[in-house]
DNA sequence: ATCAATTAAATGAACGACCATTAATTTCTT
DNA sequence: AAGAAATTAATGGTCGTTCATTTAATTGAT
């Protein structure tokens, strides 16, 4: 009874696109019904089905609309030429955990944590492909500041999970307890993590095998 | 018809929760009825209730059935005195990540990634609070190795979440795609990797800030 | 050792509730 | 009037759970 008024559905598509990425993301592709979505959209749970074909298809519909990998638009920073590694790497850091703490980026992040192994056969979800998409860029980054003698010599795979895991840890972190100590300012920890990627964890040039001093090496930044 | 000759009941429930771990994996929580469950046991699904007070409490049971942290189970590693660091934290790794590949710690891994935030509240799974548990020890561990002059100073947490991530993000890996190159054989990652978080990535002692020379960097191990 | 009483274990049927999907129909806009 | 968009209604299916009943093993008294 009473329609509003919508004049173009586009509105509403988008409405749904929303609504179940809300949904999803909080109780999961499975535990969702269409009503439920159709319920935040204000609207009947048929009425869903003049803009996707079913639930596998709006699934896959929300993919289509996020498609977008955070990752791949850092490229551009390593096009130009290097002056300065550590701050290239500075940045790189910073720019992807607050991407990581986005709301979308962060609820559809959840989705395909939970959901994302189950529905890897629905429509154009490819778990392995999705992450070797965010994992080469990160690759030519490395193995062009280890070519250009910034970096020491080291596979460019080992440089880019040293680099990366850490974040997406943070990411899941942050994802499942945002209250956590090293979760509330992403900048300090980009800063430590970044500085213990570059210098290592080792006191002494010798890497660990026998320490110089008892109880001291040089307490340079005790942050 | 023709009860097979059972005798004891903790036969089959055993077998409930071997087959409850399988499809959980498998399917999901929520993608798992019991029927499924019962019908690899080989039994109807009403015969379940005789063991377990509903689904939730099965899943609950299942946890109480793998609570032992691998991680907790390193500590004593770090108990008696420390000759080589280096050592240590290879052995650390190296176990860490062959825990990993354990079958039984696989799957339930899986379910407790894909299923475990929406079922945080059910019975004894406090994901926070099983995370906690498993960073302590090595907190402990890097702060001891700190104090005793065998790593940089540097904050616990930094370096807790250096050494630890990279395997993490490996077993992720490993869980989704086990054909990636890097994962075939965990320990030569293992080793790459502590090499790695001891040495760090800095080509020069000045880390990164200007490269030294342009191309060379010693090329000590270029693995 | 035998046989009835007891108990553990599993069965089959039924329940109420949801779910995704489809079809026929109505309502609103242009 | 035409067509888009939403509605009501119904279909077929699955799920977790309950319950009364049946079957098989164990027990205990004789």
């Amino acid at each position: 009874m009473a329609r509003p008024k919508n004049a173009d559905g586009q509105r509403t598509r988008q409405a749904i696109l929303d609504a179940a990425l809300d949904l999803f993301a909080e109780k999961g592709f499975f535990g969702t019904s269409l009503r439920d979505v159709a319920a935040v959209v204000g609207v009947r749970e048929s009425a869903l089905y003049n803009y996707f074909a079913g639930k596998d298809a709006l699934f896959d519909a929300l993919l289509a609309a996020h498609q977008h990998s955070k990752l791949e638009r850092l490229t551009p920073l390593a096009e130009g030429p290097i002056t300065d590694a550590g701050a290239l790497l500075q940045q790189l850091a910073n720019t992807t955990l607050e991407g990581f703490v986005a709301p979308r980026e962060q609820k559809l992040f959840r989705i395909l944590m939970s959901d994302g192994i189950r529905l890897a056969k629905v429509g154009r979800l490819n778990l392995a492909e999705r992450m070797g998409h965010g994992r080469q860029p990160l690759h030519d980054i490395m193995r062009r500041l280890t070519q250009e003698g910034w970096l020491r010599p080291a596979d460019a795979t080992v440089l880019a999970m040293a680099f990366l895991s850490p974040l997406i840890v943070w990411r899941q972190l942050h994802a499942i307890d945002a209250d956590l100590p090293m979760i509330k300012n992403p900048r300090a920890f980009a800063r430590q993590h970044v500085e213990q990627f570059l210098l290592g964890a080792a006191a002494s040039k010798r890497a660990a095998r026998k320490p110089s001093t008892r109880k001291a090496a040089p307490a340079r930044r005790a942050s």
